[in-house]
DNA sequence: ATTAGTAAGTTCAACCATGAACAATATTGT
DNA sequence: ACAATATTGTTCATGGTTGAACTTACTAAT
């Protein structure tokens, strides 16, 4: 059906798209060791900018924003309580849902965190003109509206 | 000493960054989805793939590439092995080193993934064009070095 | 030759992530 | 009002990933 190259390594897209993976993983690596001084791995980081940003969040609206199943915000939501990073709410309204709030001193952290994060985003990308680096933004963002609504 | 906003939302390099990350989790999760048939995992591809490309490769060199650990390459390979898509033969030259070579059916399923993977990326790139693409793929090298010659 | 240092691969324990099954609560249809 | 269905969050078993300690094999220095 389709007329592939015997190697993938020189369909264009191909290519290009492993250096994206690439990038994307190392800076992922990169990240999780800046953040050790602070004591928070990437996936937590990733939930407590999330209630930095959406206060009041509930479990799983936040793990649809993360792509990730429930049941992993139900392990790691427990650990960064006892961290005293945020705190959980039952919603009056609704007895389900359970509402994340940051303490102060998970707002904080979280503040240095993200400040490591920019810091180390802004000097990889020091060489990525505003332009370029908006319409790679861009890019990305038709990838993602044509993964979304391919369907699931 | 940063002067960073409030909000690193706000940020113009974070924010298309965080398309990036997020176009990447996505394609991932795709693509495991698409490989069921197949019934491999994207690490089993990733592996399966390189050595498609790089045949004789060693185990070390191996996770050099993929930018894991040697533990994870140890673990992973006697569970392709079993199922017969490659083997590993002891280097006579220097009796440390395994290389590794994809079977016959090794190399038709890797073929077949690819085959896979290749669709998916350039459908959700359709909309991308070639000049476009190509400079996406640069940003991304640039910030590969940048990250590589940083130190470590 | 002998020793010290280095490198490849394995094993293990600890930790993360996932999906299925479950309990509690809400919603919908009749 | 009641039964059927949905949704939220938790738990648990399974499997993936990691780094440290270990074994074996090679290399370099004296």
């Amino acid at each position: 059906m389709n007329e592939n190259q015997v190697l993938p390594w020189e369909n264009p897209r191909f290519k290009n798209w492993i250096a994206v993976a690439r990038a994307s993983q190392l800076i992922h690596q990169r990240l999780a060791k800046a953040l050790v001084p602070l004591d928070i791995k990437v996936p937590h980081l990733d939930i407590l900018a999330n209630i930095y940003r959406f206060e009041g969040i509930s479990q799983q609206d936040l793990a649809d924003k993360l792509l990730v199943g429930r049941s992993n915000i139900s392990m790691l939501l427990p650990q960064i309580e006892k961290r005293g990073l945020m705190e959980r709410r039952r919603d009056e309204s609704d007895k389900r849902v359970l509402r994340l709030y940051l303490t102060e001193q998970g707002r904080d952290v979280t503040g240095k965190a993200l400040a490591i994060e920019v810091d180390l985003i802004e000097h990889v990308m020091s060489t990525t003109g505003m332009e370029e680096c908006n319409r790679v933004g861009e890019t990305m963002k038709r990838m993602i509206n044509k993964l979304d609504d391919w369907q699931k």
